[in-house]
DNA sequence: CGACTATTTCAATGATTGTTGAAACATGGG
DNA sequence: CCCATGTTTCAACAATCATTGAAATAGTCG
């Protein structure tokens, strides 16, 4: 429209939905859980959730790109995970302050109930 | 076969499955876990487990008589309950120390989580 | 712009789920 | 034995789910 080049675009890639965390409730996040899958995926985040830098891409041995994006989405729209974008790469990180507001004491367990067991797929991030 | 008349016939109604805890999975767990329903008969036999006397018929409250049949049989085949029968009734428990024993922690937060939550129904059992 | 990479979306599929109502089964009591 | 009661099973159904592969989209860099 005007004249000056649009030089400085702020990166906003597609936002994705996140439902406020009031609304999100219990028998959603449990179904949300209930897929090996989403587990591994959980854990794999929480044994990297302190760098905060677990990009999606980092995954593909859980799943293919397409049905992992599938499982990120439930794990999102539960509330339990929130996506952000920089640039061509989304990351990934659990909503842990928020969740454990909303849900005291829930997240902790349902990790270390994760960890523990064999039947839940692991990954090792390359942070 | 023998002439002996079988009188003392121990009350026996079929058996339900029961897995074994250790073979137990978190994610069959949790997909047990979402349904609001059956959140309401977890956080009801909480209420209730002191006494162990939570008959199947008293939830009609949460659904009708198949329907809880179906539900009860998710809960049982994740090792969350155990069903016991007694002539003619059939009574419904929390398997807690095995299953503390097998996820220690895990249970504690969920009950807590669905007893907080306004969106899992319950009833008050006429014990 | 055009090629490239990262990720999501779409369409299609078979499997599983939650629900309903009718039928079957088990037990106890006349 | 027949009946009443409590509970499960069955058959059906629409809805959702997990999975696949191809196509679309967003951003970066040449």
């Amino acid at each position: 429209m005007s004249g000056a080049a649009d030089a400085i675009k702020p990166e906003v890639m597609k936002q994705l939905f996140h439902p406020e965390i009031e609304d999100v409730l219990p028998a959603d996040v449990f179904a949300a859980l209930g897929d090996p899958i989403r587990l591994g995926i959980l854990v794999t985040l929480a044994d990297c959730d302190e760098v905060d830098k677990a990009r999606c891409g980092a995954f593909t041995e859980l799943a293919s790109p397409s049905l992992l994006s599938y499982h990120f989405a439930k794990l999102r729209e539960a509330g339990i995970t929130r996506s952000r974008s920089e640039g061509t790469v989304r990351f990934l990180s659990i909503r842990r302050e928020e969740f454990n507001r909303r849900f005291p004491g829930l997240l902790d367990s349902v990790i270390e109930t994760a960890r523990r067991d064999p039947s839940v797929p692991r990954i090792k991030l390359d942070v």
